[in-house]
DNA sequence: GCAGAAAATTAGAATCATTCCGAATTGTAT
DNA sequence: ATACAATTCGGAATGATTCTAATTTTCTGC
């Protein structure tokens, strides 16, 4: 029983995801993005996780980030040049900016629905990642 | 005749576009898009405008840029956090990155396709702007 | 053409999200 | 326990972009 395993059993957060060993500050920071759905920015979860980890530095909270983009357990979000935002939902989908509130949405995609079918993509290209954003507003009912 | 008249003679490209003024420098950031396709970034325009503007400021690159974007004449194009990009393709089309290169590619949609049919937006959306964007590589053929 | 007034350009400073650095801490394997 | 690796941490550095204030250019009535 190491301390790793007591802190996975304390929030059902398993010790290893996708090959990365989640400590203490991955699963905090996981779980807040599991739990908001906002999209935050580095800094908003930075603020929000001291509830948590009081002591926990903003460099550790872009290192447990990153981490968890590049073994895609989470995904980052860019809009224009704001700063990153971060996204639990690994399902294909878009984003939707209502410019009104500045909240984030996500879109699925309509099924039987293959982007490359609707792109005339030069031959032979291998595509390794797809990203739509959308910018409007949410008009009134 | 004005200076300005005498400028917009000299290479073509009108005295005003879309209500912006056409200064030298406008012009001539706007004849180097048109001719590279390449999708500069805004050092690289700085660079090599001044082989025809050997005086021109970055600022001043940045604020022709800007510009030019506001009045809807050029478009940025942003690759998650890389440096802004900038675009004379007025058509909706997306953009292909191709990592083994590092170029990028204008991607048309194929006819008689609407975005907005194979996204499921919520209701009473008024949509500003989409950006699509690829990253991947061109295969071997 | 000539005096403002307005707009554009410029060099350099400031901004700020992000990355880097080196030291301290924590985890893992033997 | 010891050794090695990975992680965290505070603070410094980075770099694309924006801001500022001074200068230059252009425009608008006379
Ligand atoms: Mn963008
Ligand atoms: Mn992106
Ligand atoms: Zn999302
Ligand atoms: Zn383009």
């Amino acid at each position: 029983m190491t301390s790793q395993d007591l802190i996975s059993q304390a929030n059902g957060i398993p010790e290893e995801i996708n090959g990365l060993r989640m400590t203490r500050q991955r699963q905090e920071i996981y779980k807040l993005l599991m739990g908001e759905r906002s999209h935050p920015t580095a800094n908003e979860v930075f603020m929000r996780i001291k509830e948590s980890l009081p002591n926990i530095s903003l460099a550790t909270v872009y290192n447990c980030l990153e981490a968890l983009v590049q073994h895609h357990i989470i995904r980052q979000v860019n809009f224009d040049r704001e700063p990153s935002r971060y996204c639990p939902n690994l399902d294909e989908h878009g984003h939707f900016h209502d410019e009104a509130t500045g909240t984030i949405h996500d879109v699925k995609f309509k099924p039987g629905i293959n982007l490359t079918d609707i792109l005339d993509l030069p031959p032979h290209t291998v595509i390794k990642d797809v990203e739509i954003t959308l910018r409007g507003q949410l008009a009134f009912s």
